[in-house]
DNA sequence: GGTCATGGGTTCAATGACCGAACCTAGCCT
DNA sequence: AGGCTAGGTTCGGTCATTGAACCCATGACC
């Protein structure tokens, strides 16, 4: 096979002319879509991206790396002393979470058997409808007003600590606060 | 590791007490999610989906298999002599239209040059909105009142007779009319 | 009756992605 | 000097994906 310019690593879906298609050439690999989850639910650490995903290390830092190049995250200097970088989710990115949300929607209910975590708008404390809108409000949601609680079906006391900070209801976009021990 | 009871090709996300992995664990999959979308544009035959797909033969079986045994398609006969059997969405797979379309609005406005296709409210050819409603009528759309027009992007004259075949405005789910030359 | 075309697959070797574990590095802290 | 932490890279093994080739039943053509 002959490449003609840079390729993004032979994973393209040569001849659809389509805009999911598209889509999928992005975040259509494994794990892609699960770090872009999280860095909404508020993780910006490289640390705390892998305790929370059981990713492998290699994969990880690929994902970060594409993600940051196709400006869905942001790498970002926090301390330079030892330099340290966090990732941050981009509008871009923010983008993503009509899209997440309906994959949850359609996963929860077709497959899960309880409900792991409730969406609501942080104003006023509704549920959110199928579609991000509040129903109380009459509409959409923007994400950094989205309150996510979490729900009956969640392990109450899970082993890593990160997922023990996304035990307590916060706002998607707030960076999480690991709790020191 | 020790693997209790079958597991669905080792592509588990273990640790992921999440509905959003649940559904990657389904249709995450390299190509899947292309398939149910050529199912909901109204692909049914092996063949068809194989052209316009540009898929390796193997993979596409695997994968009509798998969402056949999830009940997102339904292969059933329609014609005995020679028997041959089509892949039919359900109301499962019906219920990704909306993911497929979140994804496909964001890949269309990250990345896409030109707009590829159109989808519309047949009852009244209102543009439908980023949630899937018609503006105009106030509702949200039923997958089977849509109607998709190809838009400007659209490559006039594919080489293949499926894509030639989606060129024509039609209504998701109608099964599509390959013209016979 | 022999040959070909069609639809729907399976098999195969080669390649590439993913995996877990081990290792590396820089900068602190004691 | 030794150890810890954050953020990686390297490596061998395994598993999925790929394109090409093969298979098989039926019906159409000559």
């Amino acid at each position: 096979m002959v490449t003609v310019g840079v390729m993004a690593l032979g994973k393209d879906y040569a001849t659809q002319e389509c805009s999911i298609a598209r889509a999928l050439e992005i975040v259509g690999e494994r794990w892609t879509l699960l770090v872009v989850r999280d860095a909404l639910y508020g993780v910006r650490r490289y640390n705390d991206f892998l305790v929370h995903l059981g990713i492998p290390r290699a994969v990880l830092a690929a994902r970060l790396q594409m993600l940051t190049e196709e400006g869905i995250l942001e790498k970002r200097r926090y301390q330079e002393s030892p330099p340290r970088d966090e990732y941050v989710v981009t509008d871009r990115g923010i983008a993503l979470w009509p899209a997440l949300r309906a994959l949850g929607r359609w996963g929860r209910e077709h497959y899960a058997e309880t409900v792991l975590r409730l969406f609501q708008h942080a104003e006023c404390g509704t549920e959110l409808g199928s579609y991000g809108e509040c129903p109380a409000c009459g509409i959409v949601v923007p994400v950094e007003d989205v309150l996510m609680v979490p729900g009956p079906g969640l392990d109450p006391d899970p082993a890593n600590p990160v997922s023990r900070a996304l035990l307590r209801p916060k706002r998607l976009l707030q960076p999480i606060a690991v709790d020191q021990v």
